[in-house]
DNA sequence: CGCGTTTGACCTGCGC
DNA sequence: GCGCAGGTCAAACGCG
């Protein structure tokens, strides 16, 4: 894991430069309507979604501008994702990964296109919000803006396993996703060996120490440990 | 029957 | 205070 960890954080990383050295060749500020494609960033989880007609742009807030402005309002984080759809694909349906329910659908003054408002219903306390809207000028496109963090993992999968503490509702639905991380802890036997690669100590240590501190990956981590021990155990009910 | 979507009503913030 | 616009709620509805 480390070993592709690592290969995908190099590519990651040369991407990135190659992207920051054109950026500053053509002027160094890139404009707000330009959105960046995502196919030149491996956005990990929106690259495995975006098949077909669908093309994702994404333009977040981790901008200097964007920065300004997040400064100025005080407002809860939030991105933009440009997705092209089918034009005769008429649902306001943005795959991300993520599990979405609709609250509420609105038509707003700047366009005639109607918005739909959606709330992760991955985890019932996910604090996400989702806006989707078709863009004025151009109606294959979709603009999903999201406001908030997950707080759990990206996945479809829920983050408790069934029976594990009540109130689980409807988050035991089947995953559909294409984006599961899963946590593989069922065969300790037939695991294959990964050779170690070359990895710097220091970068192993700073990666061994970001996974500790990372509270999602803890979640995962215990939701992973206690379904395999509830596996394992007897079963008391059933 | 349960769950997600639809949609009109209601709430809230903002400008005048 | 009023009106408008964006955002949210919740009952009704449809689907599997």
């Amino acid at each position: 894991m480390l070993a592709v960890m690592y290969e995908n954080y190099a590519n990651l990383r040369s991407q990135m430069m190659d992207l920051m050295t054109s950026a500053s060749s053509e002027g160094g500020s890139v404009s707000p309507a330009r959105k960046r494609k995502s196919d030149s960033l491996d956005m990990n989880g929106y690259n495995d979604v975006a098949n077909g007609m669908t093309d994702y742009k994404i333009e977040s807030t981790s901008s200097e501008d964007c920065y300004k402005r997040a400064k100025e309002d005080c407002k809860p984080k939030f991105s933009k994702l440009s997705v092209r759809t089918d034009p005769s694909d008429s649902s306001l349906v943005v795959r991300d990964g993520y599990q979405w329910r609709k609250y509420g659908q609105k038509v707003t003054r700047d366009n005639p296109c109607p918005r739909a408002y959606f709330r992760c219903s991955f985890a019932p306390t996910c604090p996400v919000k989702k806006k989707v809207q078709r863009s004025a000028e151009d109606r294959t496109i979709l603009v999903a803006t999201y406001e908030g963090e997950h707080n759990h993992g990206n996945s479809s999968q829920p983050a408790v396993p069934n029976g594990s503490s009540s109130g689980a509702g409807s988050i035991s639905r089947h995953s559909s996703g294409p984006n599961n991380v899963t946590l593989d802890l069922t065969h300790p036997g037939s695991r294959q060996e990964v050779e170690s690669p070359q990895l710097p100590r220091s970068l192993v240590e700073q990666m061994a120490l970001s996974l500790t501190k990372d509270p999602g990956f803890k979640a995962a981590l215990a939701t992973a440990i206690s379904g395999k021990v509830l596996q394992l155990s007897p079963a008391r009910n059933n």
